[in-house]
Formats: C-alpha cells, structure tokens, sequence
DNA sequence: ATTAATGTATTGCATTCCGATACAGTTGCA
DNA sequence: TGCAACTGTATCGGAATGCAATACATTAAT
C-alpha cells in the first residue's frame, strides 16, 4: 500500500481513517494469538493511538472482541454477518453450492469451490466427505494458483500473455516436496488440462493428497473460479482417480455456467 | 446506533467515519440485488457523497467490487480474508472442528456448530451430509435463540433472570406454523432440555426438520454456543432421532470442553 | 424525447482524527 | 521482592482529513 501522504495525492476519494482500520482487521493475519494494542500497532503500521481507537470502535461494533484475559484482541463474530452476506448474494456461490452437493454424495470425496484472485484461488465453498485437517474445512483459505488443481484449470483458460505474466510474478515456493516450481513444468500442466478438459494435482499443497480441478467460466468468458475434488493417495491411485472423477466435475463445472 | 453528535458526545475514542464505512458494509443485509450508491446511502443512513467515497475506498481495499454490468456495488472476496482469520484463531472453534467431522460421520446427518449472541445463534461451521437448503449450508447464516434446538440448549445453561430477560424482549415470530412464540411454552422446552442434557426441536425454524442441540460451555461456564444435529421428518420418528443421536451430541459436546 | 437514475469528480470549510502523553494495573524478570 | 516492561484506557490542542453540496457525462426508464 501507498505511504499515506502519497496515497492522498493520488486518490482524494479514497478515506485513509478506513484504509488505516481495515489494516487493523488484515493485522491478524499470519497471526495465531491474540494481538495487544503495541502488536496491532506494529503489523498494521499505525501508531499505539489510532490503534486504540480503531479497536474500541470495532469492538463497539462487534467486529472485534477482547480476549478472555484482557490482554488481546480478536475478531469478532460480526465477521460472520458480513461472511454471509458476501456467500448469499454471490451469483456463482448460489448456482454452485446445490451442485456441489450432489457431487459430494456421487464422489464421496472432498469438494470445494474456489474463486479466482490472481495468485490466489480462494475457498469459498467446502464440502467435507471424511475427515479433513483443519485448514481444509475454512472458507476463505487460499491457496496458490500455480501449483494446485484449482488454479491449474484456472490458468488454462487464460490466454497465453497472462499465463506467463501470472507465473513470472508469481512468488513461488514448495508447498511440497512434490510441488512444481518452474514455470515450463507448470506451463505443460496448463498445456495438460487444456487437453483434457480438467487438471490433476499430485501432492502439490498436501502430501498424500490427489486432487482434479475444473474451471468455471465467468463474464466475458474469463475464469470465475474452480471446483476440485480432493481424494487421498492412499485410497487411489491417480489414473483411476481421474477416471473416475473427471466426468463428474466436468459435468458439474458445465451446470453451473 | 446513536445519532453522530451524540455518539462523539458519549465516547470520543469512537472513530465516526469507521461507523459510517461499517454501516457500507452492513448495508448489504437484506439485499437480494447489488446497491446504487442512493441505495447504500438510504440503508446507512448517510449522504450519497459519503457512500460515494466509502464505496470507492472498499473497492480500492478489496472489500467491495462494482457489479459486472456497472450499475451497482456487491461485496467482495476481501470478506473471505477476515471470515479465515476468524475461523481459525477461534479456540471453539478450532477445538470443535474434528469432533463434528467424526460426529457427521457416525450420525449421517446434518452437524452444526453455532455460536451464542443474545438473541441469534450465529452458524460458524456446518456440516452437509444430504442435500440441503441453501441457507442451512452458509457459514455466518442466524437462527433465533429463542425457537432453535441450539437455543434452547443455550438458554437452559443460563440462570433463569437471563433466561427471563431473553424472552421477554426477543422479537418473536412465527417462523413455521410449528414455531413455538408462547415465553411459557418455551420455558417448559428449557425445562426439559435441563432435564435431559439436550434439546429437541420439531419444525420450528424449517417444516420437516427435527434437530437435537447440546450447549458448549465457554468461560466462565456460560454457554458459548451449540452444537445440533438435523435430521427430516420424512425419514425419523422424533423419538428414535432422540435415541439415535442425542448420546452422540452429548459426548461430542463434552469433548470440547 | 425527456426525465430520472447512475457513477464519478471537484472544492472550501469545519469537524474529526491524530499523536503524544499520562495513568493505573498486571506481568515478566533478575 | 523490587523494578522494568507491558498492558488497556483516558485526555487534549492542532491540523489534516472527511464532508456535503454541486456538477457532469452516461445510461436506463418512461
């Protein structure tokens, strides 16, 4: 973000006090307890003051809460209100979510949508068949694009200049010892599921895990997002895996246009 | 809310314009369609050129997007960043996430988590097993304390001057023709659900649907929430659900103490 | 064809937000 | 056990920001 001063000149429509309390919110990110004032402070680079007053304004708002002991800050459940005005009024979410469900019982298998946010595929719908690790249950995960089922389907709809804008700015890492991060190796995986219609991930984001992605076209014909199917390499090996599940989501990605 | 003078007047910490950009956001309960800046204006309480430039700073934050055809603004994906960082820092949360995956593996039915704030119980995870309504699959989607399974599990951990307090200025209304709206008549399910450790709710919130809840105690042995289980009338006897699935209930909920 | 609605842009002014500072209580550490 | 560091909370004068009215171009509705 723009140092403040810069920020003004360049947008005089744009309110910094809310720029400055959204960041407050962003603070818990990457964030495992709660914060104090100093912490929040620091993360959301805003002084002990404007953090003082920005949290008791959420908290009179019941965005944020102090914690049991007094000596922290967290959210607060009025994320949820606006979590489910966001879900209920979202297009895609509401064509998808009685499709996924049908999917769910057809697979037996994890089921999630993804939308598509540049480098980052971000869950916004979660179907659990077995037990899933915590992280797997979460709207709002996001994942990379690069290197997952999801985002796979997603680029391979994307014309060939951003493909590569998209990988070149890409900060990639090993998710996984098994995860691809050369942008040719990625390219042929693109190259893959355009052939085919849908991706297959293996063990890019968890080990053990195999997963098919579909994309869903949006306006304009440009990727909205993705469904994937998530089975356990210990139940399946891969061919069969695809085999089995491919039809299915590509007939569930087709009913939800 | 307090009208803005009155507000500044009682708590000066109070940042005025974050209350005025929260309102933006809130805006969007209720609404089937995306919002003109007149509509978002008349639902805040505030001037056009306000929702103007608070619209235009959440666009710019990621946390609401003009609509595809121009003409109106929705919210967007930056919601899904701040419901994560909820979801996950949330010890009940985290806490009761595997317990419901193994208890809607064993009972096969729909597995709930809420979370208690007064008058509504909020949805923080759910858990399909069959096909269900759109809505009964929404995180952050709220049920009345007051005619839910997991309402009265909560109200029946309360003592009864709360218990009092909550029914005598809930809003009550007829959700089905089966919702219980009588104070008396509700106090008598707190009475048996104190008796049996759970409650169990017939076609109050949703024709067809029978649903078992058991409290979670939080600190200070208030309740922090429920957890239900819904099953259709359509394939149980009210009773045999009971059997079925109340032991079930009741040791999921201890093992997130 | 006209009116009403839309999002976007501008500006002078007054209110609001700001940052520094202080305080009381609690926790951490030597 | 005593001191330092940290915590949340409270205050205030000043200036930067947010405000409301207004205007404009485009689109939709009548």
């Amino acid at each position: 973000m723009q140092p403040k001063a810069l920020r003004a000149q360049s947008d005089p429509v744009f309110v910094q006090s809310l720029g400055k309390a959204m960041r407050v919110l962003e603070a818990f990110r990457d964030s495992d307890a709660p914060l104090s004032l100093a912490e929040i402070s620091s993360r959301a680079g805003i002084t002990r003051s404007a953090a003082q007053r920005i949290a008791h304004s959420f908290r009179e708002l019941g965005y944020m809460r102090l914690s049991d002991d007094g000596r922290g800050f967290l959210l607060d459940l009025g994320i949820l209100d606006l979590t489910y005005n966001y879900l209920r009024m979202h297009p895609l979410i509401r064509r998808a979510t009685p499709i996924l469900q049908e999917l769910r019982r057809t697979v037996r298998e994890r089921v999630d949508l993804s939308l598509f946010d540049g480098q980052r595929m971000v869950y916004a719908a979660r179907l659990q068949s077995k037990r899933e690790v915590f992280f797997a249950t979460l709207i709002g995960h996001s994942v990379p694009t690069y290197c997952t089922s999801g985002g796979w389907a997603v680029l391979a709809m994307l014309p060939d200049n951003e493909v590569n804008t998209l990988l070149s700015t890409a900060e990639m890492r090993q998710v996984t010892p098994r995860t691809l991060t050369d942008p040719q190796a990625i390219r042929e995986q693109i190259v893959l599921t355009r052939q085919n219609g849908h991706s297959l991930a293996i063990e890019q984001i968890l080990m053990g895990e195999v997963a098919i992605g579909v994309a869903i076209p949006g306006p304009g014909n440009r990727p909205a997002g993705a469904i994937h199917i998530a089975g356990n390499l210990s139940e399946w090996q891969p061919e069969e895996f695809r085999r089995h599940v491919a039809p299915l989501a590509s007939a569930a990605a087709n009913a939800m246009i």
